[in-house]
DNA sequence: CAGGTAAGCGTGCGCGGCGCACGCTATTCT
DNA sequence: AGAATAGCGTGCGCCGCGCACGCTTACCTG
């Protein structure tokens, strides 16, 4: 299980402390304060629940609610609901695809697209201000990691 | 806000670089799917909901339920339940606190600390089985930095 | 070309977790 | 000693979720 390509391989402390610190970085990040304190401001439609939807559907241009639902990773039903609020706050329309008169595609406003850049701005903010102590490319670096580590990690 | 100690700062796009990085591993972290698979054969009492009560409370030994909520970020009386829960899976159990006879102490049972070492061994042997094809070194710093990261970070 | 099957969507329903507030017991303060 | 306070468990209402149903539209086969 350990050292597939590499002889020295990898120390299983190094995995017990990615997993702590994953641990407490998934308990920061679910505080519905934070998530107030972020999209305070902003429409009444943008919330902690409804976000997912939209960022992803930011992420991956117009799509149905079942396609989303995978990527959401909730039940069909609830991506509907979550649009529902998000069409009534103006922030995404359903639009008919001209393909399948059944389906109903789910695409962002201009309020809704603006919505997402200024959401995902003020996170970026909040994250380059507490790293502007670190020395010059270690964020950088700690980016790159962290990107390959959800790209082909343990969760992709 | 930026560059407060170094002259080259933190460019804005590492920061919104890191922030989509953590939405996808929040995402993926919290599939209900994975924790099922993390959790399998275990006794019935340990849950992706009543987990991090038993957690906490590994991390910081006995406390009560008042003291713990805040570290699991809930309200006291979702750790209240959570807690009666563990306690009927023999996972905890109350004890009076000596100094104060209305405090009851939640404290883990040894079949408790079993149960926590060994979910913490199996996650730390996923993430390191999936590290294992990283170049040697990239690991330890990664894992360095994420430290860092979530101790003094934008989530401290 | 017609009828049956399947796909896509929205919604009603039951379940479960959460936050708030209340009652009860033990403690502390005046 | 009596009043005020802290600590705990629980009832209640709310909300999100997954499942299943009905309805519309597309596809497929004979």
């Amino acid at each position: 299980m350990r050292g597939a390509r590499y002889s020295s391989g990898v120390d299983n402390e190094v995995g017990q402390e990615i997993a702590d610190a994953l641990g407490i970085l998934l308990r920061r990040t679910t505080r519905a304060q934070l998530h107030q304190q972020l999209t305070a401001g902003m429409g009444e439609g943008v919330d902690e629940v409804t976000y997912p939807v939209l960022s992803a559907l930011a992420r991956t241009g117009p799509r149905s609610a079942a396609d989303l639902a995978p990527d959401v990773g909730i039940d069909r039903s609830g991506v509907t609901r979550r649009a529902t609020r998000l069409e009534a706050a103006g922030l995404i329309r359903r639009e008919a695809d001209p393909h399948d008169r059944r389906a109903h595609l789910l695409v962002l406003t201009e309020r809704g697209q603006l919505a997402v850049t200024e959401l995902r701005t003020r996170l970026a903010a909040h994250i380059t201000a507490s790293l502007s102590s670190w020395p010059p490319g270690e964020a950088e670096a700690f980016a790159r990691r962290l990107r390959r580590f959800t790209a082909e990690g343990p969760f992709a």
